[in-house]
DNA sequence: CAATCCGCTGCAAAAAATGCACCAGTCCGG
DNA sequence: CCGGACTGGTGCATTTTTTGCAGCGGATTG
């Protein structure tokens, strides 16, 4: 759409800093660029950024500005969507931003199942920490969230909410392999490789020692689930991990997993959500629909918080 | 704003229902407008409009299209008016569809009141019956709509409800004037000016008599308040109105208004209200809240309906 | 203090939008 | 049944707008 080509510029002059940075990643001389913010700027009678020595800044006006702009841009794509949507073929582009856990199992089926049965979708999958998604959904840089535990800003909308109980993730040989399920105080007595504090499961663990006399010595901390469960099973140690990032078959891998006894660690919450009050792309809303249809299927749906 | 001039565009051909009629309102040659319009079309992939041999209608595509529109050009002045308001004069344009009975007294104090503070403000007054009116903010050719009695639309959003007793008008010297308040069925024994149907006080007397033995029978019919108001002087006929549409003070007029009991007829409700969902501009919004308190000053405010 | 990065401007070339004249189709009244 | 009055659409010359190039002045940085 031509007649928005000046948001996308502002857009991105926002968010290279510079407008001359910004040019280059459109693909257009800096001066032309200058020259079409400076005309905006003059068309508003207030300046949108702020001139530094290093680049620019916006100003408060443009704080204002860059928000409608980004809503225009994105209700704009919607509108395509919903008139593509008309003459049969879901076209359109989806954008998620999600934890970890979702990358090696679900989301890949999820995405494929899509795909068979609307070609013409692309996807843009961002691996994000919780806090980053929620800035991903808030500056339009994503359509959905898929985050494990802690919302914190309001301008997120929960589509939907699903308990996630922590599993313990040991080599198939563990002593613990053999039980059901296994005790938290159990774990301990052996070496624990942790995930960082970026993610939803540390948080969740941490939460649950909080009140009792037990104590977390994790062994081994790494930002990488790939590294932990490898390394799980080298050490006979322990990791963590929520059901939706264990693959659901008797894996040909090594390791096993048995959930953590629900006295010891309450579930946690995967939620599904987007940005409040925004009407999403016909393909989007499908897509959401779909995986919380999957989600709600495997896992029990969490009310409160 | 240069950039969403296309949609302007748009819009104008919409209204105007033909391009060459469109393109006059705008002051520019049909061939230029046509070819704007192909081009957007181009873009979209999707004629936006039917061509017909009397001009243009809007295909499905173009429904959606030109709701989003609308929705971009008065969100565009929101924004505008956000930014100027950060430098200190509050400037913009409020729309406002309302009933006739705000007219003469209401209206004109408030926006007076409102304009000695921000005298950048311009204001477009438009007296549309209350079907009408909704349609207004349907359409973005109004940001507020004050009306009497129903409300149908689901997109009305109500932002205030007030009472509104129906009042006998009649001659100051007319026997009735003589009561506090009149039963309905004193005034029936007179001469009766009513408005049409379009207007809200007929419905509210129409309801109070269904289910009573009384019967209507007005002498003169009329859609304006100002022919029945000095129609009833001449003849001591009565008419009807309510109090958000006399003039406060003893009037130097000759006639004076009288409530009808409410075990008669039952109070009829005034509202307020915006297109449901949208953020109104600075200005409106507290050109909203300056009518929204008076009304609930003067009058009983109204709760359920 | 030189190197570097920034936003900005004069001027000429390139691109886009506009207006004019005109075509083809449809409707409507005589 | 036909001519006038509508409609939207197109080729071409003209005007307006946008773009790119070269260069200026200022501020930061190593």
């Amino acid at each position: 759409m031509r007649h928005l080509l000046p948001l996308r510029y502002i857009d991105a002059v926002v968010r290279a800093g510079s407008i001359r940075r910004a040019a280059e990643a459109l693909a257009i001389t800096s001066t032309a660029l200058n020259r079409r913010i400076l005309a905006i700027e003059d068309e508003l009678g207030v300046p949108i950024f702020e001139r530094l020595p290093r680049g620019v800044r916006l100003s408060t006006a443009g704080e204002i500005l860059i928000q409608h702009v980004r809503t225009q841009l994105s209700d704009m794509e919607r509108v395509r969507s919903q008139i593509a949507d008309l003459s049969g073929v879901r076209r359109g582009h989806i954008s998620i931003a999600c934890s970890q856990a979702v990358m090696p199992v679900f989301l890949p089926e999820q995405i494929a199942l899509y795909r068979r049965e609307h070609p013409a979708v692309t996807f843009h999958v961002q691996r994000r920490d919780r806090e980053a998604a929620e800035e991903a959904l808030a500056d339009h840089s994503a359509d959905l969230a898929l985050v494990f535990e802690p919302v914190r800003l309001a301008e997120f909308e929960t589509l939907l909410a699903v308990e996630q109980p922590v599993h313990a993730l040991m080599s198939r040989r563990h002593p613990l392999a053999a039980n059901g399920t296994v005790r938290l105080r159990d774990c301990l007595r052996y070496p624990i490789a942790m995930p960082t504090h970026s993610y939803g499961v540390r948080a969740v663990l941490e939460t649950a020692v909080l009140r009792s006399s037990i104590k977390l010595h994790p062994v081994i901390e790494s930002d990488s689930f790939e590294f932990l469960r490898h390394y799980a099973r080298q050490e006979n140690a322990i990791s963590f991990q929520i059901p939706i990032g264990i693959s659901q078959g008797a894996g040909s891998s090594g390791d096993v997993s048995r959930p953590v006894d629900a006295r010891d660690v309450k579930p946690g919450i995967l939620y599904l959500g987007q940005l409040r009050g925004r009407a999403l792309p016909v393909a989007v809303s499908r897509f959401a629909s779909q995986i919380a249809a999957a989600l709600a299927a495997r896992f029990d749906e969490a009310r409160a918080r």
